[in-house]
DNA sequence: GTTCAATTGCTGACGTGTCAACAACCGTAG
DNA sequence: CTACGGTTGTTGACACGTCAGCAATTGAAC
């Protein structure tokens, strides 16, 4: 891999675009939730409490569900508690367990960041796509999604 | 905004596939520059250097460059300065100033993982993308970037 | 020259994410 | 029951990014 391949003009175009609309968009969705006093990483763990039966969740399967690993959702959830957000106990079946409530702040803090929240992200994003953008989105994103989830350890260039 | 616009099902498919490719790209860079001994924020801070004439840059510059605060780029740079990554000095015709100047291992670093970087770029999204992908993504890279750009102070949904 | 706002870079405090290590607990094999 | 590997959640150490505040310097106004 002495000389790779490196990106022609509109390969390097996309490459910085994708890189700013990336900023630009957390930059529009921290900002909005900020204003709610949450931050990303809150509604990511929110939302699914929010959604669940019960406002309770386990502390394994909220994890698995955002995709965080135990260390990062202790820490945030310890964070959360002060704050008032949520609320641990132990889990009743599993003695290694440990269930997250939504506290009745945590629903009103969510409740009332949601449709800002939604409606940021349809304004910095989805209004400017065209039914047909969207598709094309989808697939291509699903498509990176799925091919490096399949690569994650294999190899690929080179001689294997 | 007491009713606001929920996400249908194609759009919320979208959004969190969007999500989770840029959570995959993460992973991919992140892991690759990882093994040649660099974050992605090195990397940002390394590219703009080695292209420069002589491997130095004013901090203003750099920071302008990749879209850094101050501070931000002086905590940074004194941890490469502590790796030996970059090194320091005085600005000759600004007092307040600082030149920032790639080290010899810097050099070596950036040229090490560049290759690989490049590749890996490729391999997990561009060699993804069709000839029509790429123009359609870097058109909706770019018209997200410039609407939410121009709209930065601006309100969006209610009566201006 | 003096004054003053703006620029530049640095620092400390704080919240965050990752890594390695740990303790407690579960399920199963024996 | 005991032993043991796997799971679950927590913690401490460390690197990172943001914010507010600071000191030094510059350039322009006077």
């Amino acid at each position: 891999m002495t000389e790779p391949r490196w990106l022609d003009r509109d390969e390097e175009r996309m490459w910085l675009a994708f890189l700013r609309m990336r900023r630009t968009l957390d930059v529009a969705i921290d900002g909005q939730l900020a204003e709610a006093g949450l931050s990303a990483a809150d509604y990511d763990v929110l939302a699914p409490l929010s959604e669940s039966d019960g406002q309770v969740l386990r502390v394994r399967d909220l994890a698995a569900g955002i995709g965080w690993d135990r260390s990062r959702i202790a820490h945030h959830l310890r964070r959360m508690e002060q704050r008032g957000l949520v609320a641990r106990s132990g889990c009743r079946t599993d003695g290694r367990g440990t269930m997250v409530r939504l506290t009745e702040q945590g629903r009103a803090m969510i409740t009332a960041a949601a449709p800002g929240h939604v409606a940021t992200v349809r304004r910095v994003l989805l209004d400017q796509l065209d039914p047909d953008d969207l598709v094309r989105l989808t697939a291509i994103a699903e498509r990176v999604v799925d091919v490096a989830g399949s690569a994650g350890t294999a190899r690929t260039g080179g001689p294997t």
